[in-house]
DNA sequence: CGGAATCCCTAGGGATACTG
DNA sequence: CAGTATCCCTAGGGATTCCG
């Protein structure tokens, strides 16, 4: 559980965490895993985030394996997203992520205040 | 475990963790899990970082108060940054996180070569 | 040694307009 | 509906120089 060392951080693991732990990746994945959303579903369930932003990370997220794109033949056009089996496995860690901060969220913004207010007297 | 719901991705929740989890965090969490560090020995542990990313990287760190920031009055400087308990507890979330990355990497790659070679066949 | 300050530069976000 | 295309703009990274 603690070993020594751990384990290392290589450019290639950095790289993907990145890709799948960026700012609006956690709520598409979240939403996901509740349903197959369509993509304004989708939008309006992610307060805030743009269409060009929400289209880069749906994107990213196909390409890297973790959601599937589906095309309707519909008039107009309906486009479903649905989690893949690689996707469900990324909840696990995602939930002890957001766990995490759920639990500890309290003593990290008294750090802040306190760090903010050494902050203050040292410019004083 | 697998919650219908599981946890909501609020704002705060999503900030936090864009602030611990960013490009250079999880490499000065990993390193500073082993064993308190000083400004260098920190710079050349985690390859290809810059001093300026460094140096916002700890005090956005220190900040939230998962590490410390000790200052030695010897001459010249010295300055010891070190894991606090707080930060401690990140080790479990973040260990969880890299074991996924290693566990799924090729999976993730295959799947990449997938979509790019699907991108390619749609262009031509 | 451990930064802060400066300059430069580009990847990426917001807003808007258009399309099959 | 589900995007693509375009413009604009600023936050943030790299490189370099200077300081206590």
């Amino acid at each position: 559980m603690d070993t020594d060392d751990g384990l290392r951080i290589d450019a290639p693991h950095r790289e993907l965490l990145d890709q799948i732990l960026d700012k609006w990746s956690l709520s598409v994945l979240n939403e996901l895993c509740e349903r197959p959303c369509r993509f304004n579903e989708l939008r309006r369930s992610i307060p805030r985030v743009t269409q060009k932003s929400l289209t880069a990370t749906l994107r990213r997220l196909e390409r890297n394996g973790v959601i599937e794109r589906e095309v309707l033949a519909t008039r107009p056009v309906a486009v479903r997203y649905r989690i893949t089996p690689l996707g469900k496995t990324l909840r696990h860690p995602v939930d002890v992520l957001l766990a995490w901060a759920a639990q500890h969220m309290p003593a990290v913004e008294r750090a802040r205040e306190g760090f903010d207010t050494r902050e203050e007297e040292a410019v004083l």
